[in-house]
DNA sequence: CAATTAACTTCAGTTGTCAAAGTAAATTTT
DNA sequence: AAAATTTACTTTGACAACTGAAGTTAATTG
């Protein structure tokens, strides 16, 4: 390689130059798809705002547009009230929208403690949720089965519609999972490795089913539904158990190069640094994650630790101490703080986005060093030239999560309807 | 936002799911584009081949091919030894070529004791080189601009040609460099800030000029000519007066999400950790680049270091040193080696890059540390379910970097003439 | 009431692509 | 040596996607 820089002119067979591309050319939605993805996202949206939005001609929406009303996708609306920016001249518009009855689909979030269900129509509105309280164990395929089956039960029930009108399932749960394949390598709500969760749900469902990471589907929650809507580029950091990260570029999520999640949770902070339940020390989950900080509890609290069962009592208890005053318990959250700025700091080095959204129950606690850890992530990164990047806090619950995992459901059915 | 997620079902206005696109769909390049760039990069190409390739008629490319043989963009090869794989039953093809002269683009990298370029053909072929010494000081706008004209001076001389002659130039330089404007916000070689690099340069030498961070142009020089090429994902990693990094996805060159190129060397590694040229601490940088090696070179060597003026010169000093088993110059490079390391695998965890290539002059020191740094780098990696990431290390010189440059001229070029 | 404005439809024409048939040039078989 | 086979390339008619221009519809404005 690089003979030619050596030898230079040497007509030893040309090699060529520039990538070397796979297969066939770029991946565009067909127009059809754009059409009603962009009357998706905009709720509704008169033909000439689909015509000028997309950059096409007034007569290609009127076909496109006729052929997904003759598909049942979409629907002229009679009474709408005129949105238009312009004044009321001219012909009104005839606004369109999606026919959101008659494909529904599910997304669910399995946690350790709970899991959640949202059921949504086809244009993304929630129709019902549910919650099932699960023991917090890790468990066999067959139970997580037998626990989403209960939770899916509870859904439609609550809905008063059959499993049977739902047309395709979004799945998401922490660990590492493999989003092309639906195979789960590693999650700790799971006992064995190398699950292959989507094979057995469909045959448990007789259901497509979207398997992904938790974060990335939190991620999917802000793009779909949330802050990212508008946004190509951004970051969501999750602290929950573990820390996790989901990232969209040029307003698509990026799952990393081979499918598997990208793993803020153990990038290094710190040379031979705390012990991480990965077995490896220095990750930044080691200082941030609730297992890190409940281990300095027990320090920090003395014998009042013995009588703490959960460690989710434990951090409560820390937390309301550090409030009170506590001087070590304080310490615990600021030097977690600390390291989250560290941590948010190499993001913006490494992907610069316009926004971050922290995420995760843990922000609760967030009060005590938010304003600090701001200050302390914008104060680490290197200021020059760039225009700093937004941070923001959404402290969703579990129903936003599943509410994620619909998204997985409704751009796959969506793919396949029009794709 | 979320309001539906609390106040389900609330008819307030329907306000759509899903990602909001900006602008007409997505970016596909023109089958007759990628006809051509198929072509450059094999080399040569039958039309058969092509159709292969691209997964198209082979009577569409009958047509394309002979668009771009009017064009003057490619030519057929009368005696071309038969390459294809089959074995010589059936009409034997014939091969096309990109006609490569008459639109020669120059590449340049500057440093800041040499600059250096290099004179490609429109198939990339290098036609002559060039370097100029220079001294290592911050220039002015002008005194850069008065250099670049020296070195083209050489450079089109060795050629015997005019620069009338050539179409379009690539640059790049350390610093911060916006690549879609041309302006350099902050860079060691320059005196000034915001610098408009591309405005003067075409102003004063009448050509187009295309500017590019240099980690990314040395990308390039992987993705067009080296071992990327034939890769999807990569990351490039060059240690040399600071540390940088170039990431290829999914076939193209990431710049990050606002045009500026990815700061590796300032992710932070070490809460209040060694002070960083940038003025924080715990930068990569500062436990990697060559100032930080000499700045604890002075300690390991004592009074030995007072009489060296260089900071290079100190470096090879202490590599002497270190090599005949000073053990104070050893643990320098061996720390340097471990947060090398600790760097490289958190670019692992956050973008499961396929390959990672380690490069720059400081590379030579490599095996002093080499299998020891990637022995750790894949010990600090989550191992789960994951194919270990290859690492390569070239120590290229400064005239690859430059042919980086041609990378980005020949691409505008191919956009400008078939986009 | 006409004039104006804007949304939408219709339709002929262009473009890009393919499939199939046809031509060309080599090797292998008979 | 002729025929069959194989592969490369070209030609052609058909089709689908999209555009642009002209026409239709439905509102507001004066």
């Amino acid at each position: 390689m690089y003979d030619e820089i050596t030898g230079m002119g040497s007509d030893a067979g040309p090699t060529g130059c520039g990538p070397i591309l796979p297969g066939p050319g770029g991946e565009v939605k067909p127009l059809r798809q754009q059409v009603f993805e962009h009357v998706r996202a905009a709720g509704r949206a008169a033909r000439a705002d689909v015509a000028r939005a997309l950059g096409i001609s007034a007569g290609s929406v009127t076909t496109l547009t006729s052929d997904l009303i003759g598909m049942g996708l979409l629907r002229e609306i009679d009474h709408a009230p005129r949105e238009s920016l312009t004044s009321g001249r001219g012909r009104p518009p005839v606004a369109l929208e999606v026919v959101h009855e008659g494909r529904l689909v599910i997304g669910i979030k399995l946690s350790d403690e709970r899991h959640s269900a949202v059921l949504t129509d086809f244009a993304g509105n929630m129709l019902a949720d549910a919650t099932l309280p699960t023991p917090p164990i890790r468990k066999t395929l067959g139970q997580i089965l037998d626990e989403m089956d209960e939770l899916i039960g509870l859904l439609m029930a609550a809905a008063a519609l059959p499993l049977s009108a739902v047309t395709a399932v979004g799945l998401g749960l922490s660990g590492l999972v493999d989003h092309d394949t639906g195979i789960v390598p590693w999650s700790p709500l799971l006992a064995d490795r190398d699950v292959s969760l989507k094979t057995a749900f469909e045959a448990r469902f007789g259901l497509p089913v979207h398997v992904d990471n938790d974060a990335n589907v939190l991620t999917l929650a802000e793009l779909w539904f949330g802050a990212g809507r508008a946004m190509s580029d951004f970051a969501v950091v999750t602290i929950e158990h573990g820390v996790g990260m989901g990232l969209v570029l040029n307003n698509r999520l990026f799952r990393g190069t081979r499918g598997m999640g990208l793993e803020l949770g153990h990038i290094k902070v710190q040379l031979d640094g705390a012990l991480c339940r990965c077995g490896q020390r220095g990750c930044l989950e080691a200082y941030l994650a609730d297992y890190a900080l409940a281990r300095e509890a027990s320090t920090a609290l003395g014998r009042n630790a013995r009588n703490m069962q959960s460690p989710q009592a434990l951090l409560e208890t820390l937390f309301g101490e550090a409030k009170a005053g506590n001087h070590a318990a304080l310490t615990i959250f600021r030097r977690a703080g600390r390291y989250l700025s560290l941590g948010l700091s190499n993001v913006i080095q490494l992907f610069d986005p316009e926004l971050i959204i922290l995420s995760g129950e843990r922000m609760r606690y967030d009060y005590l060093y938010a304003d600090e850890v701001l200050a302390e992530m914008r104060g680490l990164m290197l200021a020059d030239g760039r225009v700093p990047c937004k941070v923001e806090i959404h402290a969703w619950g579990d129903l936003v999560w599943a509410r994620g995992a619909t998204a997985l459901a409704l751009s796959a059915v969506t793919d396949a309807v029009l794709g």
